[in-house]
DNA sequence: AATCCCATTTGATCCAGGTCAATTTCAGTC
DNA sequence: GACTGAAATTGACCTGGATCAAATGGGATT
């Protein structure tokens, strides 16, 4: 492969579809960029990027867990988005970051230098419009995200980050069609709590809430089963399933 | 002027600085591509695009405002963002749009259709890459904005509003550096709500105890006036001022 | 198995902002 | 200058989620 399909749109037989690109066929396809790429590990709760650092590189999530988080001075945290294998982080041509980037779980990116990014970008074109498409599914997640967290109330909070994550992790091992579904939770309460503008206290009276309704149940404390996904999109308040069944 | 220069970073002799492509100048670079481009005029309450349309146009906004929201069956709506003159909406090769948009004002909007678009962005990698900076803006502001709504007081919501509102407004008429500014709001208290994830009552409330407090005072009802810039500031939460003193 | 350390749950109380309802203000318009 | 209707203000009360505090659970270490 080269360069110039780095940014190959879809990528069918990779079982990584939700993400915008897949990161497998990414690694392929980067092999011919040795050199110019390089590798960087994480511990977890070691921070990635802090507001205000230059950034200076562009890296893509290999493995493990990142967040975004905007932070007021009297602490107060607000988590903006959630960095997944496949998902970019950084900005060509900008110094200072907006937010903080914290590893949740140990973490490993493959990053370029900005230079060598930028005439990477210039020279195949593809990859701007990929970055561009990327960079576009990211807004209509953050401004979708405005919904829940300026109009939903703390029950339809949870069940919206929920939907989010089942449907996620369902799109990562792909069964068909399914009304039930069993998956991790990869967040403590206090996690959720900061996605959701929530306390880690509410966030677990409604698990234990939407457990006692039999809308969930819990295997321990992480692994979530739904019997009935259809009623969990129906306690998020969401108008459509977003295509999930059916 | 040539279309390869469309998506010029900057702008110096336009006092609109902070807007990411000065229409101005936009105007005269796409004035090479009469035939591509058309123009649409909509009325205030026009609905421009309804959530699920297909897009088959990008457009920039020429003259007014309009709003982006999402709403839920109920009728509760969140507005996610705000589109003011240089704005682009419009998605190049996605066809279901995410939210409504909606003009509050009187608008007209420079178009193009897909298809020649998505020509003229692979002929010139400028443009596509003009659109990522400028998304990448918009998904920094969005983010921004997360915070306000998940983790933020009334009063700060109200001030933090006001904050954008000026700043935009103050670079609009640029005059230097400035402590004390007054400004229109161009927005009803309903609209206000919208946007703050709150009631149009609790706006009404917070912008009185602000008026009481002499953080703002009133001219009329649209017309603000901040005797001191660095104190609404602090009202809003916000650990910097973002250059915008000193 | 005992200990320690967190994460989580649960309870009791409080309060910011929502809800419902009644005025007031003001830009048009005749 | 009086009339009208929408926008805005203000008041009274209620409630969802925050706050403060205590108890429980479960995984790692020894």
């Amino acid at each position: 492969m080269t360069v110039d399909t780095l940014a190959h749109v879809s990528c069918a037989d990779c079982p990584i579809r939700h993400r915008a690109v897949c990161a497998r066929c990414e690694e392929d396809e980067l092999a011919a960029l040795d050199g110019i790429k390089y590798y960087r590990s994480y511990e977890a709760g070691q921070s990635i990027i802090w507001s205000g650092d230059v950034m200076n590189f562009v890296g893509s999530v290999v493995s493990g867990i990142a967040t975004l988080t905007q932070t007021m001075e009297d602490g107060r945290t607000q988590m903006v988005g959630l960095l997944l294998p496949s998902d970019f982080v950084g900005r060509p041509g900008r110094s200072g970051a907006a937010y903080n980037v914290v590893a949740t779980t140990d973490l490993v990116m493959c990053c370029f230098r900005k230079k060598p990014f930028e005439d990477l970008m210039a020279r195949t074109p593809h990859i701007a419009q990929r970055l561009l498409e990327m960079t576009l599914d990211e807004l209509d997640a953050a401004r979708e995200w405005m919904l829940v967290l300026g109009r939903k109330t703390a029950r339809e909070k949870i069940a919206s980050l929920l939907t989010i994550i089942a449907r996620r992790d369902a799109s990562l091992t792909p069964q068909g069609v399914v009304n039930t579904l069993t998956f991790d939770l990869p967040l403590t309460r206090e996690a959720m709590a900061d996605y959701l503008g929530l306390t880690l206290e509410t966030v677990s009276r409604q698990m234990s809430a939407l457990k006692k309704d039999g809308v969930i149940t819990l295997e321990g404390k992480r692994r979530i089963h739904v019997p009935n996904m259809a009623r969990l999109f129906e306690e998020a308040g969401d108008d459509s399933d977003g295509g999930f069944l059916s």
